[in-house]
DNA sequence: TAATTTAAAATTGTCGACAATTGAACATTT
DNA sequence: AAATGTTCAATTGTCGACAATTTTAAATTA
């Protein structure tokens, strides 16, 4: 319940709907999704850890604002070695199942790219780039999910919708030659 | 309440009081702190979003294990990049009674080595470096705490206390020199 | 009118109670 | 004896109620 009230979340600040700095009550999403206030403040709690809101004591939580120019520079460094080490890691477990999931999340990107539908862009390259992490451990997947959800808070809108799909395209061609070298070179295309 | 709960618990952890994998009850930090379950969970979820525990529904959470030594070496450079970030990104707003405030910490230090109080070396080295990094903005506190908690899980025992209390004298000198090149320098030397 | 104080409404914080789930000990069947 | 099913205790999950705090609006004072 909790990691789904998240995930609702999240998404719609991705999507724009809920803005930098607007506080968000409690009573607004326990009635949307009816339940109780206490299992909305869990969520609420574990995305200001996050990162993507900002908690204040007795006052609640609002969407936090995006990062400057030198922190996003940051961010993206981390993001990049995080990534890069994460698929290293997982190659040593990696099954054609998991080439096949890749696969099919690529499609729906393709698709989506096609239909220039923002929203599911953003979902399916989120979910894509989580798929690696969390294969390569879970642990790794919190600190990930920080950086990288905070550098999405403020998702520039794209130009060029098919760029997007052909970097993941290169990624996915790179890992399922498990061709570290060229992952690296992918993955650095891709986050910036 | 939350945050007492919390750094009680990291506290325990550290310094070795709650083994690796040890399953830990609502209750007991309930009675133990005269509080409802309700906020210890709150502090399990924080924990455990931090990644010092790890939770499964419906079974509670249990203290994270170590990082093997391919992940630890990844903490320290994501940590290191993230440490001098801060500092130098803090210099700006850096204030005398920064400087005064950082030395009272140094000296604190000095005397848990002097006394040969691991206890109270860790946990005035951890808040040397969460003041340096809280200072330069309270974004990356959460993403630097993770890590470095997480390094901390099974702390190994210092064979030379003075070791430790000179690499932060270093530090804290390259700082009040607002000599970037030497804080570096010193970073690097102290986390490892 | 502007500043201050007071009252109220809205919101978060904490609690105890009970439902749902899990794990373990025990009983039953093959 | 091994595998399966069943009960029961322990634990987590969710709820509604009320206390504490903050914000807003109104009333008072200068």
């Amino acid at each position: 319940m909790r990691d789904q009230i998240c995930d609702a979340i999240r998404g719609e600040i991705i999507a724009g709907k809920l803005t930098q700095n607007q506080p968000i009550r409690e009573q607004t999403f326990a009635s949307r999704f009816g339940v109780s206030r206490n299992s909305v403040r869990d969520a609420f709690l574990q995305l200001s850890q996050e990162g993507i809101l900002v908690y204040s004591p007795n006052r609640g939580v609002r969407v936090s604002s995006a990062p400057n120019k030198k922190d996003s520079d940051l961010f993206r460094r981390l993001r990049i070695e995080l990534e890069i080490h994460c698929i290293e890691r997982s190659f040593k477990h990696w099954v054609d199942e998991d080439d096949q999931k890749i696969k099919q999340l690529l499609e729906t990107l393709k698709l989506a790219c096609k239909q220039k539908d923002l929203k599911k862009i953003t979902e399916t390259d989120l979910a894509m780039h989580r798929f690696w992490v969390r294969k390569a451990s879970a642990e790794f997947e919190s600190i990930w999910l920080s950086i990288t959800i905070r550098m999405m808070i403020a998702y520039s809108k794209l130009e060029d919708y098919m760029q997007c799909f052909k970097e993941h395209e290169a990624i996915v061609e790179a890992i399922s030659k498990r061709d570290l070298f060229a992952v690296k070179k992918a993955i650095k295309q891709n986050i910036k």
